[in-house]
DNA sequence: CCTAAGTTGCACTCGGTTGTGCAAGATCGT
DNA sequence: ACGATCTTGCACAACCGAGTGCAACTTAGG
């Protein structure tokens, strides 16, 4: 009675095809966010029937995704309230992008549905600390007065999926679409896009490079071409 | 070759109730984009057989929004090229405010599914507008210089989707809401925005008030004829 | 090699939505 | 008042997706 589940752990290619399954379901439900449970499981390999030998409910599936993504994305923020906003600010926002599948995913599939109390209970986090850089920023006069921090937070998040959502559709380089991704919400915040370089830099200093990608596909690893 | 539908004038309650339909479809469409028709024509106080005595398909009904949406949206745009780029953007966005319901519409259901080609030209002239304006802007140093012109348009109508998604859950005031589309599309064009308040004068003054109500539109032009 | 874990294919049920046909009723317009 | 024009309600058929049960098969792993 310790443990309900015993938890045997499970076979090694049982683990792998579950992985396989999250993947497939990250990467199609950014293109089609109603993606059936046949085509996840297409997209992986694997049968439709055998799916729900690791997820029972197209629900838990979508939870699961919802969770690991939301983790991914607080992994590494900025160690709350610090220094300078706008840097805070762009590590933000490169942590966004760097994990733009789960992020959109998040934002497009699970925000609607029975799923949304996880959701917003999973970003809150994220949503916190965005609020407190902003806030603190607006106090110390880094960035913009004339709209109060909370909205300015929501409306920072929304700048940042617009920019997600236009790598989705018209592939950017990596490079590219964190450079993007900061500007967007700085130049929302206010801050004179003159400066947005100094930021960058500092930004590109601050954060080696997190090379975390989660397509990769079902069979195809070199997925890489943006050079330079 | 003459006309291929006779077109006999419809009966001025079917009129209405196509009105009323159109008008319950943009509204419960911006709540929940897979609406039922069911749930449409209860809204529109119709049982849903006889919606389809005015649309004989889903997408007929869809079509029909979009194609009314956009001839709203497009109306009062600015006349092209001309002064002030910051204005011109302002004039953009209070326009996009006053008709957020149609324009969600088009962002939330129309892009997916088999509409999408119709809302992308639907919404081409505003979208070029968009782009002659800020490219203007661009040029004539008025507007940021780190990220280009088309790239700058489509971050732009992103920011001003977020506002009004923002409206859409938090009910803003009028004023506010036209506040907020312009002063985020200002600011993702890199705008001071200690210099956004004028604009937003000029803007009040050059845009008296743009009433908002969706109906009314079956098709007919110029049919209006309610003179202030 | 042998067993248990995992997978597969098929055949279901169930619920929700779209689109039709038709007869009877309500309503506009002349 | 009368006819044409809607509207209604019901009963359909069709499609799609989720979820389940089961027998047979394949595979990991001791």
């Amino acid at each position: 009675m310790s443990s309900p589940a015993p938890e045997r752990a499970p076979r090694k290619d049982a683990a792998e095809n579950r992985a396989a399954i999250l993947r497939a379901a990250a990467q199609l439900l950014n293109y089609d966010p109603d993606a059936s449970l046949e085509a996840i499981a297409a997209a992986a390999g694997l049968s439709r029937r055998a799916l729900y030998g690791h997820f029972a409910t197209r629900d838990d599936l979508l939870r699961e995704l919802v969770v690991i993504g939301a983790a991914r994305i607080t992994t590494a923020l900025p160690a709350s309230t610090g220094g300078d906003s706008r840097l805070q600010l762009a590590i933000i926002g490169a942590r966004l992008w760097d994990e733009v599948e789960h992020v959109r995913v998040m934002a497009r599939v699970a925000v609607r549905g029975p799923l949304a109390p996880v959701v917003a209970d999973a970003l809150e986090p994220l949503r916190r600390t965005l609020r407190e850089v902003i806030e603190q920023g607006v106090r110390a006069g880094e960035l913009r007065q004339d709209i109060d921090a909370p909205t300015l937070a929501r409306l920072v998040e929304g700048a940042a999926l617009t920019v997600l959502d236009e790598a989705a559709r018209g592939p950017l380089s990596r490079e590219r679409g964190r450079q993007l991704v900061v500007l967007g919400a700085l130049g929302m915040c206010g801050l004179d896009w003159r400066e947005a370089d100094r930021i960058l830099t500092a930004l590109n200093a601050s954060a080696p490079d997190a090379g975390t990608s989660i397509g990769s596909g079902t069979g195809d690893p070199g997925t890489s071409g943006a050079g330079a």
